[in-house]
RNA sequence: GGCCAGGUAGCUCAGUUGGUACGAGCGUCCGACUGAAAAUCGGAAGGUCGACGGUUCGACCCCGUCCCUGGCCA
């Protein structure tokens, strides 16, 4: 149970935006105008070693600009929701308790709404999901969305009945917990005085910059960085090895596709991924959007965060 | 120049022993989203079946010619 203290001491600026809008330029321009630091909102960021297909900022920008949640998760470190919210709370409030700004920048819309608003995710227990996820592999979806619509209808109504993960997790919480799995709560309340700033790119110029990020990353040599990962056990995990680009490359590796097939397979992957980033965005009303490209775009931003700063902060 | 294989959705390919294309995967577009969210899942739009002629009641499927692609032989 979260408390919500006044929202008016609880500044928080949030950056956020498809891959390859310019959300971590602008993050980093912000955090200098307002002496501010930048915790990560991208969920495969957290990850150590994944620096060139994650476009992680530089070790000379972290230097200059304190960066928080980067590199805390080993590679096969299974990714939570949950656990980013309780490490994105705490530095939050560390970060506030020594009256800095906290600049939240990132792309996972999920992880975002986990740390600002008051989500309250149910327990999860390994014994109980690997008993469902063993019942999905045995008998597929149909069976456990039938489950669903034995336990909870209104779940199994939201739950897509192909969407085996989904319905796991449904089960898994109806299991632990007892009580239904809704889907669909109320919209959950803010917890921050929060000023949501989105980077707006053209569809068409944004899958130019995709495929001159993905180029750059190979020139970078990403295809090493994932070969030494691999070494580091990333085949190990569940979440790290799927993420766009390091999936691809693993493929490679395993000599399963070219490598100018796994980069185009990147190109494809991280465009379908934006398009995903962008539904999800889209509808936060809170986001006020500002062209990626604006000339005066970091005063925009500045204005923008002091207004709407200036109006819950009363003299 | 000859032989062989092939030309079917934007791409890669299934398929019809002649009766309105059952297509699939990927892409594209739209959408869902509370402990893997760079994940997971749903829906939709797209085809004069290489061109022309012939056979047939009827051809994408048979015949002929031509064009294109790939391979082999000269």
């Amino acid at each position: 149970m979260t408390v919500v203290t006044d929202p008016r001491s609880r500044p928080l600026l949030i950056v956020v935006g498809q891959t390859a809008s310019g959300k971590s330029d602008l993050g980093i321009a912000l955090a200098h105008e307002l002496g501010g630091e930048i915790i990560n909102a991208d969920s495969m960021a957290l990850y150590r070693g994944m620096d060139i297909g994650t476009a992680k900022v530089t070790l000379a920008e972290r230097v200059r600009i304190r960066h928080h949640l980067l590199d805390v998760w080993d590679v096969r470190h299974p990714a939570s929701v949950a656990e980013y919210q309780g490490l994105a709370r705490s530095v939050v409030e560390d970060v506030h308790s020594r009256g800095v700004v906290p600049i939240v920048v990132g792309g996972s819309g999920l992880y975002i709404r986990a740390l600002c608003d008051d989500l309250a995710f149910p327990q999860t227990d390994p014994e109980v999901r690997g008993r469902w996820e063993k019942r999905l592999e045995r008998e597929g979806p149909e069976s456990l969305h039938a489950e669903l619509v034995r336990r909870d209808p209104p779940s199994a109504e939201s739950i897509q009945p192909a969407n085996g993960r989904r319905l796991v997790r449904a089960l898994e919480v109806i299991e632990i917990t007892g009580r239904p799995y809704t889907a669909t709560v109320p919209a959950p309340q803010a917890l921050y005085d929060a000023t949501f700033i989105g980077l707006d790119v053209d569809r068409a110029i944004l899958g130019e910059r995709i495929e001159a990020r993905v180029d750059r990353m190979w020139d970078q040599g990403f295809v090493d960085e994932v070969r030494d990962l691999e070494a580091y056990g990333l085949r190990d995990g569940i979440t790290a090895r799927r993420a766009v680009g390091y999936a691809q490359v693993l493929r490679h590796l395993a000599g399963e596709m070219d490598g100018h097939v796994a980069r185009a397979e990147t190109v494809i992957a991280t465009r379908s991924f934006a398009r995903r980033q962008m539904k999800w965005f889209g509808r936060e009303p809170r986001i006020t959007w500002l062209p990626y490209d604006a000339p005066d775009l970091l005063d925009r931003a500045l204005n923008l965060f002091r207004r709407e700063t200036e109006i819950l902060r009363p003299k």
